[in-house]
DNA sequence: CATATTTATACCTTTTAGGGTACAAATATA
DNA sequence: TATATTTGTACCCTAAAAGGTATAAATATG
């Protein structure tokens, strides 16, 4: 199960050298739900992803389909 | 309670000259989700709304911060 | 290899999203 | 304006998302 925003969300913590816990608690979500996203889950809530990107400073958007 | 993606959704279905119970059942969700979603609804599922956009050919993606 | 850190999985509870539907409000059309 | 169409709101129900936490698995570090 892959997901694009899912290895987004991997990547920028990585880069700022957080644990999961530590997202969890500066994104203000629950540790879970940061595990469950970053591993592609699709049944999520929308504003709780929003959550999480606007601490990395960025946000969903429409966007066009890529063919791969 | 404004969001890009509600008006994106809106105009795209208008543009195809769609009603809300058209959209529904030929995107494959309920009416009232397509409501709440085109009002702006922040505790959507993810999974449903790329379901919409999916039928407009486009699709959830994390795009930069826009200053407005 | 042993140990520590990080991540994944499982269990339980509370809250709520989504669907269906009915009706009211708003908008478009004759 | 009257009528038809479309959209918004309110109701109930079911399924499951999210949170907390404990523990297992995996990964990193000594």
């Amino acid at each position: 199960m892959e997901s694009r925003i899912a290895d987004f969300i991997k990547e920028r913590r990585k880069q700022l050298e957080l644990t999961q816990p530590e997202l969890a608690e500066r994104a203000g979500v629950g540790l879970r739900f940061i595990r469950e996203l970053e591993q592609g889950k699709q049944t999520v809530r929308l504003d709780k992803v929003s959550q999480v990107l606007y601490f990395f400073g960025c946000q969903l958007g429409v966007v066009e389909m890529e063919n791969a």
